[in-house]
DNA sequence: ACGCTGACTATTA
DNA sequence: CTAATAGCCAGCG
């Protein structure tokens, strides 16, 4: 069973009954879900799970992200702004607007340009 | 065990 | 308009 699903075994699961792994892997399963060309914010993702409060935690569950097994486009999130806030954690910084320009997402500054129109909701999905 | 930090967001000044 | 503050919750010293 668990075989993979210990991506977010980075820390010891909690029995309090708190965020619990199965919010990370919420996170990387919306994340997955993103198409491409599109982008998203973490506050949308934390809202389809229920913890739009919580948008920061989605952004801590993206530290995980690059050890998941199904790659999970972290580059198609940023925040509400559009602003490529995360792609300083890529491998290389500048890892992010290019794999968002490859998809057809225009950067521009560090923020994705028309970020309005190519927004994508989770729900919608 | 306490406190700070952080890939966020909304509100208030 | 911009700047600062509060709320969120988990990880680390």
């Amino acid at each position: 069973m668990p075989s993979r699903k210990s991506a977010e075994k980075l820390k010891t699961v909690r029995p309090s009954g708190t965020a619990d792994e199965n919010f990370f892997s919420l996170v990387y399963e919306v994340t997955r879900q993103i198409p491409r060309g599109r982008v998203t914010s973490y506050g949308a993702i934390a809202a389809a799970l229920g913890a739009k409060s919580s948008a920061r935690m989605v952004g801590w569950a993206m530290n995980g992200c690059h050890r998941i097994k199904p790659k999970v486009p972290a580059h198609r999130v940023v925040n509400r702004n559009g602003m490529l806030t995360g792609k300083f954690h890529f491998d290389p910084p500048e890892r992010m607007e290019e794999l968002l320009k490859k998809e057809g997402v225009k950067v521009k500054n560090d923020q994705v340009v028309e970020f309005k129109k190519l927004f994508w909701d989770p729900g919608e999905g």
